[in-house]
DNA sequence: CGCGCTATTCGGTATTGCTATCTACCGGTA
DNA sequence: TACCGGTAGATAGCAATACCGAATAGCGCG
């Protein structure tokens, strides 16, 4: 992707990721390999981290050092009450923000195929 | 709004208001309280016409100053070819993280009030 | 003249994702 | 033993962008 994607990953890759935590608790490695799964390839190990590390310094999830028998020990991420209420809050933020974009893409009171290019 | 919209709006921004510039020109106040209008309540000036610069060194936008009856003549920013390019770039962008997101909301094979939460 | 409204510009700050690199552990192989 | 590939995490420096606050500029009015 280009930079576009990258702007756009600001303020909503923290939100991405602790909707995958929400599902179930994984480790950065596995994240990182998630988010690939899901068609975000080119987001790297560095940026994942470096987000953990901020969102474990926020209080929003909580830390399990877990043993692997291939590798350092794996950090295990699970999100905890005060993670769940700020997945909500970025639910409320992204439904303001994707409704009053898509309005814009597609005009109320204008012609159907405008706006489109 | 909070420090969530800030820097949701990083990569949104900039198209959100070349989609205003593709339904017709604008100078930056006029943009500026158009946003307003639509419910971007809290962007202020200084960060519109900070993006105004930047798209319009990148020859995404045509410029003409037009003298106003009351203050500075205005500066006013016409869509060109290379700006209605960027823009449908931008949509496919938006379109593609929209929907993955959108989709990490509802993951597919759970029940319907899931990930609310 | 000073005040208010319109309109633009500028300097400094904070956040965040990227690149690149480094450490560390394990099993397999030469 | 020595090296390599895959797993796992950490870190330093960079670039982009939105925010805040203030300044500047033009015009009309009391």
């Amino acid at each position: 992707m280009g930079k576009q994607m990258t702007e756009m990953l600001k303020g909503t890759l923290e939100g991405i990721v602790l909707a995958i935590l929400a599902v179930q608790p994984a480790y950065g490695y596995e994240i990182t390999a998630r988010l690939r799964e899901q068609g975000f390839s080119d987001i790297v190990e560095g940026t994942v981290y470096a987000l953990l590390v901020r969102i474990e310094q926020r209080g929003l999830v909580d830390v399990a050092k877990v043993p692997s028998e291939k590798g350092p020990p794996r950090k295990v991420y699970s999100l905890n009450g005060a993670g769940r209420e700020y997945l909500q809050e970025f639910w409320g933020t992204w439904g303001f923000l994707a409704e009053r974009i898509d309005r814009l893409r597609h005009p109320a009171g204008k012609s159907q195929n405008e706006g489109e290019n």
